[in-house]
DNA sequence: ACATTGAAGGACAAAGAAAGTCAAAGACTA
DNA sequence: TAGTCTTTGACTTTCTTTGTCCTTCAATGT
């Protein structure tokens, strides 16, 4: 078996039906399964994505730790949306989303302001179209799950 | 758990809903804690900081203190913060203020993970530095405000 | 008043402890 | 065999801990 799956099976096995975030120690867990601890790097990159419903959160120094939460919303009208964003969205479009999950309850106003305030064209000025579009998608995708975990 | 987190969550729990102010001593709160005085600074500094709503003020010989003063109101607070953010921010500093104004309850969870994901440098990769960190501090500043609204 | 002394706190640098980045090399797969 | 996925390792950055030396202040004795 591939040195990335043994890794990636660890870390959904610390997972029980309870937790919905497991905090590991980059080189700990190297160390104890002998593999270097960039690796590990790789594994949460590659499999561990917004659009697998991951989101990753890490400190370094003393005490530094990777946590990895899931996604734990029984209704996952959200994650399909962020499935069905694809690596580019313009303003309207966006907004759009936004307004409609408010709309639907599925996110609180202030939440749905706060994705408004990011994804407006005006924060972009400046950049080509479709680099603006391209920041944008990665912002809303990433907010759609910090605000279902 | 990390010393600075301990020390951090100690100089907390001594502020109580009626105190705006605390009053400690270094050495005896060091030594009571088991670190370094100089530990106490670190820990002042990076977390009870001017940004978060902490002013502090201190004597030193005989009967020498450090008092650490805390805002009255989470709005102002936040705004004063808003305004100390200039046009420009990079992501560690970013990341500080987000993880501060959560630490400091001014700022829910949902809320702060949601603003960590906005302003993480992997959603402008490709871009100058300062041009990511214009939008950065662009998008901080209209999170922060919306979230009060 | 003045000098001395000891009791604070402050500043700063070095060492230590994690995690992140990136690119090159190797292995697999269509 | 081209293209993608994995593995490795060297180097970087960030955060924390510790220690040493410096400055300030109050009390005390002359």
């Amino acid at each position: 078996m591939k040195m990335s799956d043994i890794i990636a099976d660890m870390i959904l096995d610390m997972f029980d039906d309870q937790t919905s975030s497991v905090q590991i120690q980059r080189n700990d867990l190297a160390n104890q399964l002998g593999c270097v601890p960039s690796q590990i790097n790789y594994v949460i990159t590659s499999r561990f994505t917004p659009e697998a419903g991951y989101r990753i959160e890490s400190r370094r120094g003393g005490g530094g730790y990777i946590l990895i939460s899931r996604a734990e919303s029984k209704d996952n009208t959200i994650m399909s949306l962020i499935n069905s964003i694809g690596n580019s969205i313009d303003e309207r479009t966006a907004k759009a989303h936004i307004i409609n999950c408010n709309y639907q309850k599925l996110i609180s106003d202030k939440a749905a302001n706060m994705m408004l305030a990011v994804i407006g064209d005006g924060n972009f000025r400046g950049l080509p179209r479709e680099t603006a579009n391209e920041i944008r998608a990665k912002q809303l995708k990433l907010m759609l799950l910090a605000y279902i975990n």
